[in-house]
DNA sequence: TTAGTTGCAAAAAGTTTGCAGCACG
DNA sequence: CGTGCTGCAAACTTTTTGCAACTAA
C-alpha cells in the first residue's frame, strides 16, 4: 500500500459521506498534506479496484467515494443534502433482479440501486 | 418544438438503444443533417427535462439517451454489448424502497435501478 | 541499482456558454 | 423589427497520461 493510498483511506473516514476526488484532495491539502491530485485519483482507482472503497456517480457525472462498513454486496440510501449514507442489503431484490433478467433472457453482469433522499436531520431544513 | 428537437426525436428511434449525444450527432451528420453538436446537447436537455427521453449515465460517466415506450416510472435492463434496453416496472420494488427509507427515517426524493447484462443474441458471443 | 511512487504540466473527453448571424412570425 | 434558434469557437470540469525527479529496498 502506497503513501497516497494510506492518506486517502485515512481521510475517507469509515461510514462517512461519499466524497469526490477533488474534495478529498482539497481536504488533504487543507490538513497540511502535500499530496498531488494525480495521486488521489490513482489511489482511489486502486482502492476501488480492490473493493476497499465504493464508488457512486452523482447525477452531474462526478465520481464520489466512500469506505463502507460491509464487504458484502449492498446498496445505498444517500442523503442529498448532507451526503450521509446508509448501507442496505436486499436479498429479495437480488432474487427479483435475477428473475426479471431470466424472463427477458438476459445474463446479468451487474446491477445498481441507489436511493436518494433526505435524512431526518436534513428533512427539517 | 425546435428543428433540433424534431431531428433528435426522429433519430432516437423509440425502443432503440441508449445513445450518447456525440453518437447521435455523428449519426445525424452522417444522414446529411447539418445540425451542430451544441443543438443536439440543447435538444436532449430540453427533451429530458420534459420527460420525453430517458437519461442513463454509463459507468464511464457519459450520458446516454433513449425514447422510452412507457411514460410511467420504470427501470431498465440494458445489454452491455449491443445497448438494447428493456423497460421493466417493479411495483414491489417501489414499495420496498419506501419501506426501507422509512426504517432509516429518510424521505425519498428519487431512486434508480439499472440492470446491466447481455441479451440472448449477444450472450452467445 | 532498480522498480515503484510522486506531482507537475499537458492532454483528453464530455459538456456548457458567449456570441454573432439567421429565420421567421 | 424582434424574439428565439442555430452553430462555431472557446471555456470549463473531471479525469487521465507523459515524464522527470524522487524514494526506498
Amino acid at each position: 500500500m502506497t503513501r497516497a493510498q494510506r492518506a486517502v483511506l485515512g481521510a475517507l473516514a469509515a461510514e462517512g459521506p461519499f466524497v469526490s476526488a477533488q474534495d478529498l484532495h482539497a481536504q488533504l491539502r487543507g490538513a497540511g498534506d502535500r499530496i498531488g491530485l494525480t495521486s488521489v485519483y490513482r489511489a482511489l482507482q486502486a482502492l476501488a479496484d480492490s473493493g476497499d472503497v465504493d464508488v457512486l456517480r452523482t447525477p452531474s457525472g462526478e465520481a464520489t467515494y466512500r469506505r463502507c462498513g460491509s464487504d458484502r454486496h449492498h446498496h445505498h440510501l444517500v442523503c442529498a443534502s448532507c451526503g450521509k449514507a446508509v448501507e442496505v442489503e436486499a436479498p429479495a431484490l437480488e432474487r427479483w433482479v435475477r428473475q426479471v433478467a431470466a424472463t427477458h433472457e438476459f445474463a446479468v453482469d451487474s446491477h445498481t440501486l441507489e436511493i436518494s433522499g433526505r435524512c431526518r436531520t436534513c428533512a427539517r431544513d
